[in-house]
RNA sequence: GCCGGGGUAGGGUAGUUGGACAUCCUUUGGGACUGUGGAUCCCAUGACCCGGGUUCGAAUCCCGGCUCCGGCCCCA
């Protein structure tokens, strides 16, 4: 038995890591153009820090370790809190907005599916500093031209929060998780009983998730006006009551802190108006979509998230939003907008056309090597394309086979002959025809 | 954690009413062919996922595990 690799995890060939390089240049040049820096940090951090950010429980999906000092360690599961954590650490001085970029591995213990790997990669974009509709429609639209320039076309779905957060204020905190979990599940009928039975089918609240596209906004405003009258019957503390708990009910205590962190005014939908009308002028089309709920706990009003089709269960590829974050990990608070994206999900589905540069074979007889040699040296030094040099002893027509059989564009043939007369045959391997040439011209004719 | 379907050389496969050195193609290395590739031929390397059980005998039947694929749960 031969050793495998840990289950969830792949290896990738050098045709998978070829196309994988390419997309992501290409994206990380996007993002270098739209002024985000790359930045990196480490693999592992302190467990604390995703249980801060997610809740204890999290603990259960994540490759969590002592390490040998008895801290409590733990692979990254994501890469928001990591990079958040950094800016806490580092840049909070740093002058505003901060536009930064990452690609990085995350590790999730998780059972593989389609789509899903215990070890993945994601690529994402954090502007830190504000969270006017100016940065929210910068970051998003930044998010689909990302996934476009990968040639992938997603369905961008953009939703606020802040109607339902009201919502779920008015209902019963111990009836909000059944809700929440009836939202999440798409369960039409049980949602729709169970607000019934609590007397709470007045809000609007399944109007409001079944609203879709444009006009959804305008009904969107009219929801707003009436729950804010509705609001302002409650007495303050009851209006006032976090939604977080009720989120998470198997989470007790450790997330309080995360209590009424929803932006000052829930129901103020002008910034969200403003944000459709921005994506527009960006030329993104935007389905709007309140049915989108991406965790309560630190989202403070926009989100959104992206599908892609030919995925099977596992289709969303992208996922953002704005939230306050630096609060929680001990830095001065901060509104910040980002998103991240399934790097191995647009894998999936990319297609790509981009081949590798064809090699050169320079091809010797063995009373030569030395000039063969040098010849290969001077070769890379002056041309794009991979120069490669027979190490397995073999003869020349078994040289020449394997330069065939690796997809050689061209072979250079070194003999004592050629090396008398300061010229190399370059062979053309498509046409078989030869040439000639010193090695200043071979380098001229296979160019930069 | 749950449900379903799979695991035979590096890749693709044949063989499952239990029976001798496990089939074929491809790949890889060598040779025919040490100054000219793609073809052909020859040789070589290379596998029954792991562990138990049943049996005179297991790739084949049974059980457990691992793992892959699809789905559920979850998805920060």
């Amino acid at each position: 038995m031969t050793i495998q690799r840990p289950r969830g995890t792949r290896d990738f060939l050098p045709e998978d890591s070829f196309k994988r390089g390419v997309v992501r240049k290409r994206m990380q040049d996007l993002l270098e153009r739209w002024g985000y820096q790359e930045i990196s940090t480490p693999t592992f951090e302190h467990l604390e820090l995703f249980t801060i950010k997610s809740g204890a429980s999290i603990t259960e999906e994540i490759y969590a370790f002592k390490d040998k000092g008895g801290r409590d360690m733990a692979l990254r599961p994501e890469l928001t809190a990591p990079v958040m954590r950094m800016y806490v650490n580092e840049l909070q001085t740093a002058a505003k907005p901060l536009r930064l970029h990452y690609f990085g591995n995350c590790f999730r213990y998780e059972r593989p599916q389609k789509g899903r790997f215990r070890e993945f990669w994601q690529l994402g974009a954090e502007l830190i500093g504000s969270d006017r509709p100016d940065a929210e429609a910068e970051v998003i639209a930044l998010a689909q031209k990302l996934i476009e320039s990968a040639g992938v076309s997603g369905d961008l779905h953009l939703g606020y929060l802040g109607l339902i957060r009201t919502m779920m204020k008015m209902i019963p905190a111990s009836e909000r998780p059944a809700v929440m979990k009836f939202i999440d599940k798409k369960e039409r009928t049980l949602l729709a009983e169970k607000l019934q039975e609590i007397g709470a089918d007045h809000l609007g609240l399944i109007e409001l998730i079944d609203l879709k596209g444009r006009q959804a906004l305008d009904r969107a405003m009219e929801m707003a006006e009436d729950l804010a009258r509705l609001s302002e019957n409650l007495p303050p503390d009851e209006v006032l009551a976090g939604t977080s708990e009720a989120v998470s009910p198997d989470v007790t205590g450790d997330r309080s802190a995360r209590s009424d962190r929803a932006a000052p005014s829930d129901l103020d939908l002008a910034h969200f108006s403003e944000l459709v009308g921005l994506l527009e002028i960006y030329g993104v089309e935007a389905t709007v979509d309140f049915e989108i709920v991406r965790g309560l706990e630190y989202y403070t009003g926009t989100v959104f998230e992206i599908y892609a089709s030919g995925l099977g269960a596992q289709n969303q590829i992208c996922g953002g939003g704005t939230y306050m974050l630096a609060g929680l990990l001990g830095g001065q608070e901060t509104r910040s907008t980002g998103f991240g994206i399934g790097f191995d999900r647009i894998m999936e589905i990319v297609a790509l056309d981009e081949k590798p540069l064809a090699p050169v074979a320079v091809v010797f007889v063995p009373q030569v090597r030395s000039e063969a040699v040098r010849a290969a040296k001077e070769l890379r030094d002056g041309i794009a394309a991979p120069v490669v040099l027979d190490v397995m002893g073999r003869g020349l027509g078994a040289q020449l086979k394997q330069a065939s059989s690796i997809g050689a564009s061209f072979a250079v043939i070194i003999g004592p002959k050629e090396v008398e007369e300061g010229k190399f045959t370059l062979r053309d391997m498509s046409t078989g025809s030869q040439e000639s040439l010193t090695l200043k011209e071979i380098r001229e004719r296979l160019g930069e």
